[in-house]
DNA sequence: CATCTATATTCCCATATAGGCATACAACCT
DNA sequence: AGGTTGTATGCCTATATGGGAATATAGATG
C-alpha cells in the first residue's frame, strides 16, 4: 500500500465516514447502512474498495460481516487514520455519525440474537 | 475547502511530491519540472489544481511563478501537511526529491539573473 | 517592435470512479 | 427443501481524472 493509494481511500466522503465510524471499534454493514443513511450497495461497494486496500478487515459472524481497522497497520496508515481522527473531531457530520452510533450501541441491548433491529423499525432512520 | 477536497489534492502523486518539496520551501515552476523530471503541461495542471483548492499559493515573479505552501493553513490542512511530511520522511522517492532540491539550490548561485540553467544544460537532468 | 522564455490553457483521449438496479451468494430458520 | 436475511457482485451510465499535443498569454530582452 502506498501514501497515495491511502489517500485514494480517504478522498471519498462515504469512505471517511466509515473510517470515522471505525475508530470507535468494528461494526457490521447493517449498522453502517443504518448511521450513515445509504443504501446497501454504496455501503457495501465502500467497505469492498477499503478492504481491498487494507484500510479495513473484515470477518463474517452467522449472518453478518464485521469490518474494523487493521490489527496492524502500516506507520503511514496509523499516521493518517490518527489525522483523520483528529480532523473529524469537530465537524458536524463526523459527530452526528458518532452520536448515532453510540445510541444505535445503546439499543442493540434490546435486539435479542439480532445484529440489527427488524427492517420495519430500521427504515425509520435513513 | 472541506477535508475531503483536502484528500482529493494528495491522492495523486505527482501533486504529493510537490508539496513535499514546498515542505522545505517555495519554489519556482521551473524548478518543479527539473527537480520531478516531468513535463511542463503535467506540473503546471497539478499545480493550478493544488492552487484552485487552495492548498498552495502563488506569486509571479520576474518571469517566473514561485509556489509556496499557505500562509495561513487551515487546521485539517496543517494536520495532513504535518502528517505529509512524517510519511514521506522515510520514502525513497520524496527523499531523492528533497536531495535534487538542495543540489539545485546550491548549482542556483551561478545562475546570475536567471532562476533556472539555460535549457541546455538542464534536459540533462530529467 | 520582434523575439524569446516561463507558464497557463484548450482540446482531446483513455481510464477510473461513484452510483443505482438487478441479481447472486451465503448463512440462518422452519 | 424452501424461505428469509444480510452481504456481495455484475452490468450499466454519468462524470471525473490524468496525461499529452498544440496553442495562448505575459513578461523580459534585444
Amino acid at each position: 500500500m502506498s501514501l497515495v493509494q491511502i489517500y485514494q481511500c480517504l478522498c471519498d466522503r462515504t469512505r471517511l465516514r466509515i473510517l470515522n465510524l471505525l475508530q470507535r471499534g468494528e461494526l457490521c454493514v447493517c449498522h453502517f447502512q443504518e448511521i450513515l443513511g445509504e443504501p446497501q450497495v454504496k455501503v457495501s461497494k465502500h467497505l469492498a474498495y477499503l478492504r481491498t486496500h487494507g484500510l479495513v478487515e473484515s470477518r463474517k459472524q452467522a449472518n453478518w460481516v464485521i469490518y474494523r481497522l487493521p490489527a496492524k497497520p502500516s506507520r503511514e496508515l496509523s499516521a493518517n487514520l490518527a489525522c483523520l481522527q483528529d480532523c473529524t473531531s469537530e465537524s458536524p457530520v463526523f459527530r452526528r455519525d458518532a452520536e448515532r452510533r453510540r445510541r444505535l450501541e445503546a439499543e442493540s441491548a434490546s435486539n435479542r440474537g439480532r445484529c440489527c433491529a427488524p427492517k420495519a423499525a430500521r427504515s425509520q432512520v435513513a
